[in-house]
RNA sequence: GGCCCCAUCGUCUAGCGGUUAGGACACUGGCCUCUCACGCCGGUAACACGAGUUCGAAUCUCGUUGGGGUCACCA
């Protein structure tokens, strides 16, 4: 007998734009729901509205959509425990917050933020090394709920809350160690710990795989479920992603977000490959298609220890994925490669740009590299590197230039292999070396010193062009 | 500081009592070669430390050290 299919979640707070870190939460997810043929749910989490924006939920939905992350439920699409956004939920958050206060398990606290960090400074000062928890002020007094006020948890003073993670195992700790947290805010407004335990009940979630750094929240809801008397889903914590001096990733230290990979010119599934790898693996394996991905996933898999980001894995990865015809077909490569070249100022068909493809896929470390990479076959007349002119296209290179000139006017077959066949023969006849005219003729054609083979690159550009180009260069050599 | 978690090359990791401790990135020597790139061959480089358990520990236990997370009317 199988376990029923899971419903997973990512619940993203509208509060910028999505995270390295945040994406590779979303992946785990995503992976877990496609795996097992589950759902996956996306909620907003924008009870915080100061800090959330309508402006900040469409960058996240842009960024899930680009990396291919698509959801079952959620914003935009709905589904059958609709709203998914948090700020629509507040009478939901409102009547289980009552049924707490009826069940005697919370109560209304008419303490203010002021007078408790006074009592927080007050301790501080008698005891610098003590920690400050609410005393229970309020605790079974009468609260007039007309009056302005919180709501707080009443947390048991004995024993333990304990859970058993599905990636560190059995965690526990002592509810001692609480104090009576708030659940509901002054505005009304719940607080995430409440909010996030009313929605995953009810939307059914059956396992929540999420960051590290909530830990420390997860005895809190443990004790939420069963102050409701209802079962807790299954717990996955996943290991930080660190910066490269181990500190908390945050803007600070550069490109995290997903949109400034995508700026670069990454893949998503370059993208999508590096954040899977990251806490976890799959023997040596290191790159990965989607559909490999969803196959091999799973928690077991899954480290425990905090991991830091590397930059140029991250590129390598990226370029792994780009390299392969498999893994990123002509077709997806062209058309996340043609907007960066009209970024550019270049026009090129389809065909055109799968012409020169196979030249450029191991070449081309992301796809702002690969325009670049591109630019001489699509650009009348090519950048000529000047350096490179006035290095290879002298008179003596000039003479060369022209017999080869007179050598492929007409010629045919204009295929690599003849081009060469022919070439070698001349320099066979004359007693000239490949070193010769290699770096001249390939400034002539391309305008730079560093290209992909000479004849493949004249077969790109046809009889017409090539010519055109040479024509151009000798007329460079001859002056200089 | 309390609580919780973690600990294999610089980095991501394999390893789940017996291995010359493997792979990848990065760095590096060479090969290939018309340049660049790809590719191929090779090199430097790790079990944090200390006690146990065991015939035998990177693998199990405890301690030490180090690192991280978290302690809100944020999420």
């Amino acid at each position: 007998m199988s376990a029923p299919p899971p419903r997973v979640r990512f619940a993203p707070s509208p509060s910028g734009y999505l995270h390295i870190g945040g994406a590779r939460t979303a992946l785990f997810n995503w992976l877990w729901a496609r795996k097992l043929g589950g759902q996956f749910v996306l909620r907003v989490e924008d009870t915080d509205q100061d800090r959330s924006s309508l402006e900040s939920v469409q960058a996240i939905l842009d960024a899930m959509r680009w990396l291919g992350l698509d959801w079952d439920e959620g914003p935009e699409v709905g589904g059958p425990h609709a709203p998914y956004f948090q700020s629509d939920r507040k009478a939901i958050y409102r009547s289980h917050v009552e049924q707490l206060i009826a069940a005697g398990k919370a109560y209304r606290c008419s303490c203010t933020k002021e007078e408790l960090d006074l009592q927080r400074e007050a301790l501080k000062a008698q005891d610098p090394k003590a920690q400050f928890r609410y005393p229970g002020t309020c605790r079974g007094r009468e609260v007039d709920p007309s009056a302005p006020h919180v709501v707080r948890f009443i947390v048991p003073e004995e024993g333990s809350t304990a859970w058993d993670d599905r990636v560190f195992g059995r965690i526990e700790t002592p509810n001692k160690e609480q104090q009576d947290f708030v659940i509901m805010r002054r505005d009304g407004l719940p607080l995430y710990n409440f909010a996030a335990v009313v929605d995953d009940h009810l939307m059914q979630i059956s396992l929540v795989v999420r960051g590290r750094d909530h830990i420390g929240n997860t005895p809190h809801q443990v004790m939420l479920y069963d102050a409701f008397g209802w079962e807790p889903p299954e717990f996955a914590h996943l290991p930080m992603m660190l910066s490269p001096k181990g500190e908390k990733l945050s803007k600070r230290h550069g490109d995290i977000a997903v949109q400034d990979y995508r700026a670069r010119g990454y893949s998503p599934m370059g993208v999508l490959n590096y954040l899977a790898r990251f806490g976890w693996s799959f023997g040596d394996q290191e790159i990965f298609s989607r559909e490999e991905l969803t196959f091999a996933f799973d928690f077991s898999r899954v480290n425990r220890s905090d991991g830091k980001f590397d930059d140029k894995k991250f590129a390598d990865v990226n370029f792994a994925q780009l390299m392969s015809p498999k893994l990123t077909p002509d077709a997806d490569y062209i058309a996340q490669v043609k907007p960066v070249l009209e970024a550019e100022g270049l026009t090129a068909t389809d065909a055109q740009i799968g012409a020169a493809l196979p030249l450029i896929r191991e070449r081309a470390r992301d796809f702002k590299d690969a325009a670049k990479h591109l630019d001489f076959y699509f650009r009348e007349p090519p950048i000529m590197d000047e350096k490179a002119a006035s290095k290879f296209l002298v008179p003596q290179a000039a003479e060369h230039l022209s017999a080869l000139r007179a050598l492929y006017a007409g010629f045919t077959p204009w295929e690599a292999e003849a081009l060469e066949a022919r070439l070698k023969a001349w320099l066979e006849e004359t007693g000239h070396s490949m070193k010769e005219v290699a770096q001249p003729l390939r400034v002539a054609l391309t305008g730079r010193t560093a290209s992909p083979g000479l004849f493949e690159v004249m077969v790109v550009l046809g009889e017409q062009r090539s010519l055109a180009r040479l024509d151009a260069a000798i007329r460079r050599a001859q002056v200089t």
